[in-house]
RNA sequence: GGAGGAAUGGCCGAGUGGUUUAAGGCGGUGGUCUUGAAAACCAUUGUGCUGGAAACGGCACCGGGGGUUCGAAUCCCUCUUCCUCCGCCA
């Protein structure tokens, strides 16, 4: 959500922005909720007038009750009528609203598509960072990236895809996935299964060190966590709806998409203090998706699944301190990537491609995948300013004694089939063995994963 | 699944139809006093919308919504949340 104030006074930047973000703007019509916004303020006048007088007749009323009765039963009636059209026009004025993008990053780049995307850097172990003339924008990088597995050894050979490694190691089990649960579901087994594990024992280990706390939320949340962050209006088909008819209440209950609803909406409703923000949390849970629109695409292996584990960081904190922590979550993700020993590229997502309304800058870490020879979406930084905690309420009580808004910042710490994916395409093997990454090999007590 | 209780300002807590424009206390802020502090005393105290250049106004808010009434924190309906007990259960 954002300011009324501001749309009220920067109507063309909003719509401009609206045409950028490519927003419907059937749904965002900034010329309708002017109109609306404007009957509205003049329906509050009116019924705040009446209601002065209203106040006045009920404490004449305390003398002379027969005198108020008459006076009184008039002002009532047409309260009642004003009220109903106040209702009716605000239920519309929110509804229009809901579908107004946050405002933009004047950095954030332009463009129609993730073509346009902005190439912020490269890197590739054992070499380091890309020279920057080494970017651009679409898939300027991928050119410079290894053609072969690069942690494949000195014998080139046909690099295998990454659906029959994990299934020839007996890791990736979506045949079975698919009689139990149907299509996009798959088990992880054994040693790829230990793998996860692995990895996320490292990434919450480093989180720890850096004092993120640790938060284990309710999966299942009410509509007003996902309009919260912004997952619904738009992105309402993207989610499970759970029956609740055997539930004590029978609230429409939906599975999240990612742990960030839920997250944030520990701090719905409350009013923090400034000096203990910023407020750094993680959560690692499973995350539900329909995939609605793109059920054509990906539906082989794990890349695209209705259910996967991803390790979610999310930041609470004031206006001065958002830019600095979306680029600490950027930080940790290169920390991550490079730990991993993964090739990856970082993009700035340029307005038409900028992810969810909630978007004030967005940037991806795409992993590249030196086997298949192609990036892979793998975390998304969102500074989403204060739009999140505008809708979900969450303020905090300045040094100078006035209440704001917070902003939120939130990032993919790491979604784990992903990375599976990633490392079996970039650690193959010539004899179809897979190694371990090596920061990995202790925990996972061997450095080489073979078929069975 | 059954039975009962509760929800009031930052916090505690009074308040069962009209000086409640919410008592009192705690806390916070400012001041008096003091070398300083404490204590005491005095003053002050929330959020949102809206009018206004400002000064200063108007309206709303006692868990949410609806109703009765000239008038509702107070009466009625409904929902939510929390607590207690019985039953079931990892």
């Amino acid at each position: 959500m954002i300011d009324p104030k501001q749309v009220r006074s920067n109507p063309d930047r909003l719509k401009e922005i609206i045409r950028l973000r490519k927003v419907d703007p059937t749904n965002a019509d900034v010329d309708r909720w002017l109109e609306l916004d404007t009957k509205r303020r003049a329906l509050q006048t009116e019924i705040d007038k009446l209601n002065a007088e209203k106040k006045k007749i009920a404490s004449l009323g305390k003398t002379d009750p027969t005198a108020a009765r008459a006076r009184g039963q008039e002002l009532r009636e047409q309260s009642r009528n004003l009220e109903s059209q106040f209702t009716e026009i605000t239920t519309q004025w929110t509804a229009c609203m809901e579908w107004f993008p946050n405002w933009i990053d004047p950095e954030m780049p332009e463009g129609a598509g993730e073509d346009d995307n902005v190439e912020e850097c490269g890197w590739i172990p054992g070499q380091g960072y890309l020279d920057p003339k080494q970017l651009g924008r679409a898939n300027h990088s991928a050119e410079f990236m290894p053609q072969t597995p690069v942690h494949g050894g000195k014998n080139s050979f046909k690099p295998m895809h990454y659906t029959e490694l994990g299934e020839r190691l007996g890791g990736v089990d979506t045949l079975q996935g698919g009689k139990v649960s149907g299509s996009r579901f798959a088990y992880i087994l054994g040693d790829i299964a230990v793998l996860q594990m692995a990895i996320h024992r490292l990434l919450t280990d480093e989180l720890l060190n850096r004092s993120y706390q640790p938060i284990v939320p309710p999966l299942l949340v009410r509509e007003r966590s996902l309009y919260g962050t912004s997952q619904f209006p738009e992105g309402r088909d993207q989610v499970y709806e759970i029956k609740t008819d055997n539930v004590e209440e029978p609230f429409p209950l939906f599975l999240v998409g990612s742990s960030e609803p839920a997250n944030f909406s520990y701090f719905m409703d409350r009013t923090l203090e400034e000096d203990a923000l910023p407020r750094k949390v993680f959560a690692a849970t499973p995350c539900f998706r329909s995939e609605a629109g793109s059920w054509g695409k990906d539906v082989k292996g794990i890349k695209r699944v209705h259910q996967f584990d991803k390790i979610e960081l999310n930041a609470v904190c004031t206006p001065e301190h958002s830019g600095q922590i979306y680029e600490e979550f950027g930080q940790i993700n290169q920390w991550l990537m490079q730990q991993l020993e993964l090739p990856y590229r970082i993009v700035d997502k340029c307005t038409g491609d900028a992810g969810y309304l909630a978007s004030y800058r967005q940037r991806d870490v795409e992993v590249w995948m030196s086997g298949s020879r192609e990036f892979m979406e793998v975390m998304t930084d969102t500074n989403a300013s204060e739009y999140q905690s505008r809708r979900l309420n969450i303020r905090y009580r300045g040094t100078d004694g006035n209440l704001h808004y917070c902003h939120t910042v939130n990032d993919t710490g790491c979604a784990m089939g992903r990375m599976l994916i990633a490392i079996l395409d970039n650690y193959q093997q010539e004899d179809g063995s897979v190694k371990v990454p090596a920061v990995l090999q202790s925990m996972m007590r061997t450095d080489v994963l073979r078929p069975e």
